[in-house]
Formats: structure tokens, sequence, C-alpha cells
DNA sequence: ATAATTAAGGTCAGAAATGGTCAAAGTCAA
DNA sequence: TTGACTTTGACCATTTCTGACCTTAATTAT
């Protein structure tokens, strides 16, 4: 994790996120500003690339005075929360994105740190090393398949776990 | 061993490497060229010709403000059983080959059932869909580089693969 | 009530800060 | 002299940061 202010802001954000038991937080994006000594548009900046859909949070603002942010964690489908995650994917997405939803994943411990490491490998541009927009679309298919096939893997665990049908 | 810049920048970041007890570094490239007085793609170059995957590590990097390279290396000793083969493996593999390596990874039980079934979903040539040969390319890079990642994975019990509630 | 003012937050384009790629030119030993 | 390795620089891609301008809501003045 960088040393720039945005992951700082994020950082922050994400620990009294943790500490609210409740898993949502409210803030003002001026003070949070003045904080940080940051014009306000970074906050919105830190918002929109690191607590976005896809990371597994959902964002709601109020204008005018007595103004805030809030900003709520959004947990998986507790019972398939990779087919219904797959379902919401589209069929492009890029490295940024699929980081998004691989962290989220780790965060809600559907995948193993050693499994999360390689879907980080094979997200990365570097591997697959294909002209855009066909790389974005290589990833997706890439991160869909075997999300799913992860999948298949833990059904087919319990179903072994559970012989009599 | 040489006295040109590229030598005395590869000898520079393992003798850092080594001093950090974690095996990771991260290095800013143009602080480097400016440490070394050379031009920041000379960093690129020295990492992609002594820093690759044959020689057992893993390279990262963020652009933009705060960007980073990030250099980690692999554990020859504890994790010799996939470092040896990802040396052994060529630039170009058949899904059918592909398949044959996960298999026996799978009975040696280097790695799990569910890793297993996420490699067999990255090499499969409806996921590829690109020509060949570039098809066989991208499954050597995708497989050198997960099973990479892998070894780099930091293991903790906690880790394990658990089964999704 | 209505209008004006104040107090929030939102958008977007562009600048700044990094790192990456590639091909051409340079160097040096066999 | 040739071929492998190194060095360089022009151009590209990505991420972060900033500020001018816009919208909405609450409060205050008329």
């Amino acid at each position: 994790m960088g040393n720039n202010i945005s992951d700082i802001i994020e950082r922050y954000l994400k620990r009294i996120l943790q500490q609210s038991q409740s898993g949502v937080i409210e803030v003002q994006r001026s003070e949070l500003a003045e904080l940080f000594q940051c014009v306000p548009s970074q906050i919105n900046y830190v918002i929109s690339t690191r607590f976005s859909v896809d990371h597994g949070y959902v964002v709601e603002s109020k204008r005018g005075g007595g103004g805030y942010i809030r900003i709520r964690r959004i947990d998986l489908d507790e019972h398939a929360p990779l087919v219904s995650l797959v379902r919401s994917m589209g069929s492009t997405i890029s490295q940024r994105e699929a980081e998004s939803v691989i962290d989220r994943l780790r965060r809600e411990q559907v995948v193993s740190e050693r499994e999360a490491a390689m879907l980080r490998a094979a997200v990365r541009r570097e591997v697959l090393n294909v002209d855009l927009p066909y790389r974005d679309e290589l990833r997706a298919r890439l991160l869909t398949q075997m999300l799913l096939a992860l999948s298949a893997a833990v059904q087919r665990a319990e179903d072994d776990a559970r012989p009599q049908r």
C-alpha cells in the first residue's frame, strides 16, 4: 500500500468502518479534506476508486446544510457468493476492477490468500499481454471461469462430505 | 560480474533485498535512475534481464503518484518443487501439457483441489480464446505466473482453504 | 410565504507524477 | 566483423491531485 494521500484516506475510512460494528459510517467531505490537507474533490476520488460497488460498498450522500457521505459495506450472498458475484460481472473488466473483486473475495474469506494470489497474477496486464480491448474481455473470461470452477470445487467438496444425498 | 551500470544496479538491488527481512523491496524508478545517473528505462532493463521469473523473482509496479516497483524474491529452499517446475517450463505450453502439470501438482499435494480447479479453468482454450500460437504462449505465462504467485503467497494457518457457508 | 444566503456535496477536465515499451545506437569480446 | 549485451531517448499508459464551476438542502431575511 502506497504512501500517497489517497491510500492514507482509504486506510482511515476502512479502519473506522471496521471499528463501527454496523458496517456503516458517515463522514463529512469538507471535514475529511481538512483533516488530510487536501481538496474536497480528492475525497470523491478516493471513494470512487476504492469504495465502488465492485469493492463491496454502497455510498450515499446528501448535500446542503447537515450534509454527509455515508459508506456502507455490503456482504456477499451467504449461500452462493461466487455464483451471484459472477452473475453481476460483465463481459469486460479492467485490472483495477478485477483486483477490487479479488480484494472483496479475500475480505469475506471466500478465497484463501494463496487463491487470491493466483487470481491477482492471472488478471495482471503484463501476464495477459494482449491488446485492449481484447485484454479486458480475456480478463473477464478468466476471472469468471476461475471463480465458477472454484464454486464447483466447493460444491463437490460439500457433496462428498454428505454422501447420503 | 562486470562493472557496467546494469551490474552495479543489480548488486545494489540484491543487497537491499538481502537486508530486508521480508524478501520484498519497493523502489522508485526515477529515484534509482537519479541515484545511478542513468535513464529511467535502464531500470526496466536491469529488472527484465536480472529479476525475471527464471531468476526467481516476482516484480510488480504501480504508475502514477506514489508509484513504485516492488521486487519479491521467491524462497528457493522452501518452495523448491514449484520454482524448479516453473523454471523447467518453456514459453509455450499446450492445454494437454498444462493439464498434466496441474494433475501432477495435485497428486503431489502441492496445490489444493480448489487451486487445481482454478488452474484447469485458466488453461482451457475456450477461456483463453486467442489464436495459436499466441494462445500457447499466453497459457504458459498464466501458468508460470500463477504458480509463482502461489510460491510467493504468505502462508498462514488462517489462510487455508475453508468451505463457504 | 418567498427570496436570498449559506452550507454542504458533485463533476469533470487538465495537470502532475509515476512507470513501461521499443527500437536505434553504442560497446566489447570472441 | 559479428553477435550479444548495454545504454539511451522518444513516445505511451496509468494513477493521483487540483480547481473551477455546478447542484441541492437548510436557514435566514423580507
